[in-house]
DNA sequence: CACGTCACG
DNA sequence: ACGTACGTGACGTGT
């Protein structure tokens, strides 16, 4: 069947705009809406593949529906500059996508949307029409052959007919009707003063229309003041009718078939991410250098050259700093005077260079690996690691590579891959600047740098595992779960996939008929937090959480860490220094940072992570530091006493929030304030926290209200924090690290209430990884000096572990804490918890 | 490859 | 009236 994708250039190029950081060239030309809308559409266009695709904008001119808006316009915000700047390339990058773009003056995005799915309806071929919009407006073309798909800037939501009724309860028909009684004040939509969404669908689902309405006016079903209400706004009722109807017979002078998708022009888009600086975009859409050359022969590209060297020519030209990049099994290198030398024979004998250097790379870490795998180990160098450079710059952001890097700071292009070590000098001197310039040079220079070959040590150290325990665990595990399948199946009347959400949720809420709680947009929702609701409806349900949870330690981990041990029966992970938004590190292949530990079946897990024989694990983790480093921040009075006199600071937060003298705390006081605490930190509302401690949201609302009444410097720097990240668009950690929010700048209410507590939030957990990375770097210098046989196998945000001799573990312990205690200086005690044993579970206390 | 689910701080 | 806590990674299913 054919297909046919209309898009709302309008609708999706705001939403790109508001939802994407600011993004510009390096003249300063803005691209974050271009960027965000290509997103969208590309992934719509791969997922659709359809035969016509075309985008319709607005044409600013007075209409008969703008002059009717202008009437309800004082509260619509401009379009903004920086976004107005952007239509232009915005639009030519489409046409050069091979999408038709419509404009026609007097007629808005919607009503060309809307006629062009009408054209698409009554040709003579059958056709699938599908629209492309942020704006729920659109939502009432929907028919059984017109889909919307709704964007938001993380998804696309494709609503049909029947997703529209099991959402709204209505007939997509009936969405104008039920508009027009309601309004919509973000379209200055007036609709019928004192009706709201439940009023509204009742009288709809009851009269069918508006029309239908008026005409049963005095029916009973109307209550008295709804009916005055109804009689009063009756001509804006009709009139909010005719704003939210879209046109679906606007004079066109085009075809259907000059919206036939004939495929992307490639020299010329190759030219316009170009220019645009989108080069991430290059690779994407399958482009390269040859479809540039046609028409970007004056675009700058980077040209490289290198001299066959001997190692002693390296050893002699390479100098104290230079520039290295590891391709291919050969080490590219460029020093000061820029030269280029390449050499390929048996990197061993270049060890010397890498001895007492500035190196400038990128993804340093990896580099580290090649070289220790070559048997070499850098001492006293620096590594200049320029994908640190670019994390600091943007860690919000996916990680740049270096072709991306060098088009956004120094308009070069290179080709994946491609040698280019000369480049990755300027490129330093270039983003040096820039972090000068914001003030991250103690985070890149003391934390983020020195950073990368620790890490590096102890992704190469690994963590000791007991393989054949864990296996015989993984066995018991299985066992376990085979018996509960069983179990299921025979309540369930057969058998099926439990493990598939789909059909869990087909046999529980249609076969055995339990009541549904709730669903996700696929269907019925069978999470945990549902099924423990359901728990007193049918003994199935504690089989299947059982179940559940014993196949997710088997698969994920009793069952995974084996398999991926080496010979020595220790684990590498691999930790992202450049990934998350905050500043902590993350773990991967495998994660070693989301081990089990809050059940007790799950902690057993930790028995099998071991130390080698004749060591001991010293586990070492900070006592509460994101609520430390709240008390500091805020300089919040009562939370900083409460730190200082050593008190248990739940029991204290319990006694202020429920007003009773701490002896009185119950224990579910206790946990209840522990919540809040935890909340806090996250910028917490009082419907979520209701629902993590299981009370209303009204009552949970006071908890925040008296929380912050007891701890008041906390409530002044939660506004603070937020109105100062509004105002500069990121927040920042005192060690100067930053993370931008361009949430707060968007139009969309939920999307700038996620941005204030990302603003809440970021700055507490970034300062905590800021002083566990300082931590990290002054336990690892110190052991080495004083215990160099032990080594640092893990680290989990807050927690370090070590592996040590047994010997030795008082010692260690010791350091470890004097380090990690050193690693700042609060207003507020910072304390560390030290352990050790033999096993990460069996742990016992060190008192030093 | 996206989704739902669940493991951690 | 809407949606509803921050930051992660891995697994199995299903399109």
């Amino acid at each position: 069947m054919n297909k046919i994708l209309v898009i709302d250039g309008n609708s999706i190029i705001n939403r790109a705009f508001y939802g994407i950081r600011p993004l510009t060239t390096k003249s300063g030309k803005h691209t974050n809406a271009i960027y965000g809308m290509i997103n969208i559409i590309s992934r719509q266009m791969k997922a659709i593949d359809p035969t016509y695709v075309a985008v319709a904008f607005d044409l600013k001119a007075p209409t008969f529906r703008h002059k009717m808006y202008d009437a309800y316009k004082a509260g619509r915000h401009p379009t903004p500059p920086e976004l107005l700047s952007q239509f232009d390339d915005a639009k030519e990058c489409l046409r050069l996508m091979g999408i038709k773009v419509l404009e026609l003056a007097g007629y808005e995005a919607d009503d060309l949307q809307g006629t062009v799915a009408s054209m698409a309806h009554s040709c003579d071929e059958p056709t699938e029409s599908y629209i492309l919009s942020g704006d729920r407006d659109l939502l009432q073309l929907i028919d059984e052959k017109i889909t919307v798909l709704l964007a938001t800037n993380n998804d696309t939501v494709a609503m049909k007919e029947r997703e529209f009724v099991e959402k709204y309860g209505i007939l997509p028909s009936q969405f104008v009707d039920m508009k027009a009684l309601m309004g919509d004040s973000s379209d200055n939509i007036p609709g019928v003063a004192g009706v709201g969404e439940k009023t509204a669908a009742n009288l709809i689902k009851a009269f069918g229309s508006l029309d239908g309405i008026y005409e049963n006016i005095d029916d009973k079903q109307i209550s008295k003041g709804v009916r005055e209400k109804l009689l009063r706004d009756k001509e804006n009722a009709y009139l909010s009718q005719r704003l939210a109807k879209i046109v679906t017979d606007v004079p066109v002078d085009f075809s259907l078939e000059e919206l036939r998708y004939r495929g992307i022009d490639k020299s010329g888009l190759y030219a316009k991410f170009t220019e645009l600086e989108l080069v991430s975009f290059i690779p994407k859409f399958g482009l390269d250098k040859q479809d540039g050359e046609e028409k970007c022969e004056e675009t700058e590209q980077a040209q490289f050259t290198f001299i066959e060297s001997s190692a002693d020519e390296i050893l002699k030209k390479c100098g104290d700093t230079f520039a290295i990049q590891l391709i291919d099994k050969k080490f590219y290198l460029c020093n000061k005077m820029e030269e280029s030398l390449v050499f390929s024979g048996d990197f061993s004998v270049l060890s010397e260079i890498f001895n007492n250097k500035k190196i400038i790379c990128y993804d340093a870490k990896s580099l580290i690996h090649t070289l220790l795998g070559y048997g070499i180990e850098p001492q006293g160098t620096h590594f200049l690691d320029l994908m640190m450079y670019g994390y600091l710059l943007n860690p919000g952001g996916s990680t740049a590579g270096i072709e991306t890097l060098a088009s956004m700071f120094l308009s070069k292009t290179v080709s994946k891959g491609a040698p280019c070590p000369s480049l990755l000098i300027s490129l330093e001197a270039e983003l040096r600047k820039k972090i000068t310039e914001l003030g991250m040079d103690k985070v890149l220079d003391e934390l983020e740098l020195p950073l990368v070959p620790i890490l590096a040590q102890v992704e190469k150290t690994g963590f000791k595992i007991n393989c054949s325990g864990m296996l015989e665990y993984a066995e018991a595990l299985a066992e376990l779960a085979d018996g509960l399948k069983q179990c299921i199946y025979m309540q369930a009347g057969g058998e099926f996939n439990i493990n598939s959400p789909k059909q869990l949720g087909e046999v529980l809420f249609v076969r055995l008929g339990l009541p549904c709680k709730k669903k996700t947009k696929s269907g019925f929702s069978t999470d945990a937090e549902t099924l423990e609701e359901l728990r007193a409806e049918s003994p199935i349900i504690d089989d299947i959480l059982e179940y559940r949870q014993v196949t997710k330690l088997r698969n994920t981990y009793a069952a995974a860490m084996p398999a991926v041990a080496d010979e020595n029966g220790r684990i590498h992970t691999e930790f992202k220094q450049a990934f998350t938004a905050t500043g902590r590190l993350s773990s991967a292949d495998p994660n070693l940072q989301n081990i089990p530990i809050k059940t007790k079946m799950g902690r057993e897990m930790r028995r099998y992570f071991i130390a080698k024989d004749g060591y001991s694990l010293v586990d070492a983790d900070y006592s509460q530091i994101e609520l430390r480093i709240l008390a500091h921040i805020s300089e919040d009075y009562n939370m900083c006493e409460a730190f200082k006199s050593g008190a248990d600071i739940h029991t204290k937060t319990a006694s202020a929030v429920f007003g009773v003298p701490e002896e009185a705390v119950t224990e579910q006081m206790r946990k209840r304030a522990k919540a809040v605490n935890f909340g806090i930190v996250y910028g917490i509302g009082g419907f979520s926290l209701s629902k993590d401690i299981g009370t209303t949201p009204k009552e949970a609302t006071r908890y925040i209200k008296n929380y912050l009444m007891n701890y008041p410097g906390i409530d002044r720097y939660l506004d603070e924090v937020v109105k100062n990240a509004t105002e500069n668009g990121y927040t920042s950690t005192p060690m100067g690290r930053r993370r931008y929010i361009p949430e707060l700048a968007s139009t969309n209410g939920n999307m700038r209430a996620f941005g204030k507590r990302v603003a809440m939030n970021a700055p507490i957990q970034g300062a905590a990884a800021d002083i566990m990375k300082l931590a990290m770097i002054r336990v690892f210098n110190a052991l080495k000096n004083e215990l160099p046989d032990a080594k640092i196998v893990m680290q989990v945000h807050d927690e370090l572990v070590i592996e040590v001799r047994d010997e030795d573990v008082e010692r260690c312990a010791r350091i470890v804490k004097t380090e990690m205690e050193g690693a700042a200086q609060l207003s507020v005690p910072l304390t560390v918890d030290v352990s050790s044993g033999k096993n990460w579970l069996e742990q016992d206390e060190v008192v030093i």
